[in-house]
DNA sequence: TTGCTTAATTGAACAATGTTCAATATCTTA
DNA sequence: TAAGATATTGAACATTGTTCAATTAAGCAA
């Protein structure tokens, strides 16, 4: 069979990006592969490759349609505070840590994936990674107004780098070994003591 | 060609491990595989069966490995300041910075690697996994000696998974993108802020 | 020393993987 | 309807983890 015609390159590059998350939220990240892809959406593995350079390619495109997913809803944990920063930076992290439990597969490819040779990520992927720190840096400019961008820059990155590390040693059960430790008890702490600090400096 | 009988079964062991090393440090994370590993070693690829039950155990073994060497290096970071706590945690940090930056290949496997299945870690791995935690919490009894062992532990899960993500997000460039911050400075924030706190309540 | 037993080690084999590309079957158009 | 263009394939290759019957040398008994 050939010169089918059934789709655009523009379905296909989305029918495979699709597939790719349909097997990483069922089969977990280990069964990703070009010819699995390739049989969900009725095509050979070499198809593929008219639409993507390669398997990296295709789970970066993946990894961009993750962080717009965690972006929309670390968004929607805010609405419930728009007057409370404190409290709308805790939600916030809550529906991090509530987004990786959920799609882990899909969460921990963001961080797990490399590319080879250490190539670097493309721009239209770097550009995505941005987005949920302005999320973080517009509540920080609430809870302290007068502060210079650098120190605005600072504290974003380093209390959401913070979440993300409890986040995933929390997960990949390497965090609350011999304790009775709760993960959202390490974020509250976290954010309680790191904003402490921050407005009173 | 076979029964040769150079190595006991504790040295191959030994040699893979070392091998897996040796490629990780050299290679990267992407050239680690059982025909490689033997190769290095002189075996051939079944050998390794006879000693791991398969490539994950050997992984594992790798990461305890690495794991024992992390916490040498954070151990010997600390020496400097045996009256100052909060300097030797400073000095701890940027010693699993360094470490982290210096074997890249070899740290990041630490979190990267996922068993199938989601089957859990082995107890003697998340034995070694839990010393570097203790390590930090001895420097925090020492910060404030009047707490009880809930709030050493959550402290120092906090703390250190905190200073894991900024190290894990600066290194794989996900973290400073437009910006002209430097991780140390990330971290010296992170840990003069939780300080604060953690000293004050 | 010789011959037998034993087991350490191999190498071939299998299934799955990413990737390439000549062959092909269908669409388009003249 | 015939010819040309091209979208798609499927076979092929290299590499991977893993298994296991075959083999060969070590150990041992006579």
């Amino acid at each position: 069979m050939a010169r089918r015609n059934d789709h655009s390159r523009e379905q296909i590059h989305q029918m495979a990006i699709d597939a790719a998350i349909q097997l990483l939220n069922t089969e977990g990240a280990n069964s990703l592969s070009t010819r699995k892809v390739a049989k969900v959406i009725g095509y050979s593995a070499g198809t593929l490759y008219l639409v993507f350079k390669n398997l990296d390619e295709l789970i970066l495109s993946v990894n961009a349609a993750t962080l717009e997913e965690l972006q929309l809803q670390m968004q929607q944990a805010t609405a419930e505070y728009p007057n409370e920063p404190q409290q709308a930076l805790c939600a916030m992290a809550m529906a991090y840590l509530s987004y990786a439990q959920q799609y882990y597969a899909r969460w921990s490819l963001l961080f797990t994936h490399q590319l080879p040779d250490g190539q670097p990520l493309p721009a239209w992927l770097e550009e995505r990674i941005q987005q949920p720190f302005v999320l973080v840096e517009q509540l920080l400019m609430k809870l302290k107004p007068a502060a210079d961008q650098y120190s605005y820059q600072l504290a974003t990155r380093t209390l959401w780098s913070s979440v993300h590390g409890i986040c995933e040693l929390a997960l990949s059960n390497k965090l609350t070994i011999g304790t009775q430790l709760s993960t959202k008890a390490l974020i509250e702490t976290l954010i309680d003591h790191y904003l402490t600090g921050f407005t009173q400096r």
